[in-house]
DNA sequence: CCGCTTGATGCAATCGATTACATAATCCTC
DNA sequence: GAGGATTATGTAATCGATTGCATCAAGCGG
């Protein structure tokens, strides 16, 4: 015999329990300043008596509302977004919204898809970590009207006028180069991102930027291209172990690649930091632990998460619509990876 | 001026449209088979001129479900779920239940959470990835008559009387051990898991149960704590280089405590696997990539994902109830952190 | 003491779907 | 061709909350 989920209590039998009808349980409930004291109090007895929990379908439903917002991220594989994600879940944590997360990787969109979220009466409102989502699909949210339901965070598409909420990417790129011109490097290569991506142009630009402010000689070669990934910094190891002009430090965009770097540097006999300091980007947990300690460029991504939520949230209760928002800081971490060039 | 959403069609524009009563239209759509052709294509038509979308939180009010699932992810940081959230999602596309997330380490639920919910009509079931729910909280669900729409994944809480899918992980742990066997090897040395975990007992005891069977050396020290992260990983190093009777190969618990002790044994002067053969456990994607690229026991992950999924359909569907799961087989990975004894 | 304001509460419509039941039309079968 | 079965469709109740409007009592100023 199957044990059956005991229907919970209704605003009925709340109502039927506190000799009230339901428009004042509802009341007493959301605007507690319209009854009576009294009644209030009778109302929370039965409340607890009953053990009601109001139930989110029906109030959704009259309030035409989803109750729900979207997450779309690129990867969840991704160790960054561990953190991100806990960002916005405390954001959303005490709003009555549920968080819903996709994997725009594994389960890419078609175009009509995330207006279809909207349009269901699925989502109120949507948060991007992925820069790539695909045009078509932003312009069926326009078409909809539901294009300021969304905003962008970490990374945004170029262009588009949506919110974004993100690190300031080309300061932490600053920082890193400035950090190893302090080290006394001058020859410094980059690992960039994957081409197309906006925080590889952000990254990029800003290495560019302080490069040339501290007159760092330049080559094409030390450029290299990557693409955010573990094997694209094992790939940009062999590219370096080949140069007849090798760098003494190398900045990557991401902390996986400088992890493929450092392994791939190593198995060429390459000391790091010892005979090649390498930064990174983001401080993902393995960082600390690694060996080296990854020197990096650390982003708040509990805030970031936080942030991006908070911006959702008043843009989902019609608030005031607030300027673009300013980029979140970012610090550089000092640890092993990165020593005085000999 | 604001945008408005606009509000979309709902049944009863397309019931004008198509001259047919919400009913009629309602049948069309989920029952074909009960409305003649021409009405039903009348219908179709009318659908498609109106854009019409079913409109959920209408449909879960008055079907009495919440139209979601929730899934409980110990840690999303951890590269270990993507896959398997993957195939979860896989195994949902289709239904027309939506996937919430959540993290039990940043965002842990409080003892009547998960229960409330169920009754706040927010879930209509969950897959828990965490082995270590609060007893209470499942007592809660128990109570409430939701017991049954809950499935576990990967991990499982003992004594519980939930539906679990998981790898065979003492298998996995043989294959480990019988690997290290054929290369040679005789003095196998192990790092745990965290005590009290499910699924460090069960590779603990596959591990133990293979060594005995292949008559093996066993030596206390040669049983390392530790607890699945690379800093565990770098921990076991250290306690191997000191001992006086050094094991020839370590079969770790997670391929990140792997990680982690290779970097230990490297920065001690042990190389890997000339001196040392390293087996890890969950072929997440960095092992591939890392170097030594590593040799572990590989879990279908997407599978896993797909299978639970799939129980919890059933269960929710009210189906025939199957008896227990069996486990996902496993496969051992061959890489190059393992090689034959010198 | 009357009429008006204010505060507390109830009535009933509403959100947008699903579905039990009623009804009407058609089709067999003997 | 009458009666019963079958098929197609409509009517209206229902899911559980929120909220505009009506109602009623108390308070108050003149």
């Amino acid at each position: 015999m199957r044990k059956q989920a005991q229907k919970s209590a209704t605003i009925q039998d709340v109502a039927r329990a506190a000799h009230v009808s339901t428009a004042t349980v509802s009341r007493a409930l959301s605007a507690p300043g319209k009854v009576s004291e009294a009644t209030r109090e009778a109302v929370m007895d039965a409340v607890r008596a009953t053990g009601y929990r109001v139930n989110q379908a029906a109030r959704n439903l009259r309030m035409q509302r989803a109750g729900a917002v979207l997450i779309l991220v690129p990867n969840l594989g991704k160790p960054f977004y561990s953190g991100i994600l806990a960002g916005i879940s405390e954001g959303f944590a005490g709003s009555d919204y549920a968080v819903l997360i996709t994997d725009t990787e594994t389960d890419p969109l078609s175009d009509g898809a995330l207006a279809g979220y909207f349009l269901d009466g699925r989502i109120d409102g949507a948060i991007s970590l992925d820069g790539g989502l695909p045009r078509t699909a932003l312009a069926h949210c326009a078409a909809q009207g539901v294009g300021d339901r969304i905003v962008f965070l970490c990374e945004w598409v170029e262009g588009a006028e949506f919110p974004v909420i993100a690190a300031d990417n080309a300061q932490g790129a600053r920082l890193a180069i400035r950090h190893l011109h302090d080290l006394g490097h001058r020859r410094i290569a980059h690992v960039t991102g994957p081409e197309g991506n906006v925080l590889t142009a952000a990254r990029r630009a800003g290495m560019l930027d302080e490069r040339a402010r501290l007159g760092l000689p330049a080559r094409e070669e030390w450029i290299i291209r990557g693409d955010f990934s573990l094997e694209s910094g094992h790939e940009a190891a062999a590219r370096i172990l080949a140069m007849s002009e090798r760098p003494t430090a190398v900045f990557c965009s991401a902390d996986m690649v400088a992890f493929g770097l450092i392994a791939g540097l190593r198995a060429g006999g390459l000391d790091v930091p010892g005979d090649i300091s390498v930064v990174g980007f983001d401080d993902i947990e393995m960082s600390e632990y690694y060996v080296p300690a990854l020197t990096t460029i650390r982003q708040d991504r509990q805030r970031l998460g936080r942030c991006a939520a908070k911006v959702l949230l008043s843009r989902l209760s019609g608030g005031a619509r607030p300027g673009p928002e300013p980029p979140i800081p970012v610090e550089i971490v000092l640890r092993a990876s990165t020593a005085p060039r000999r």
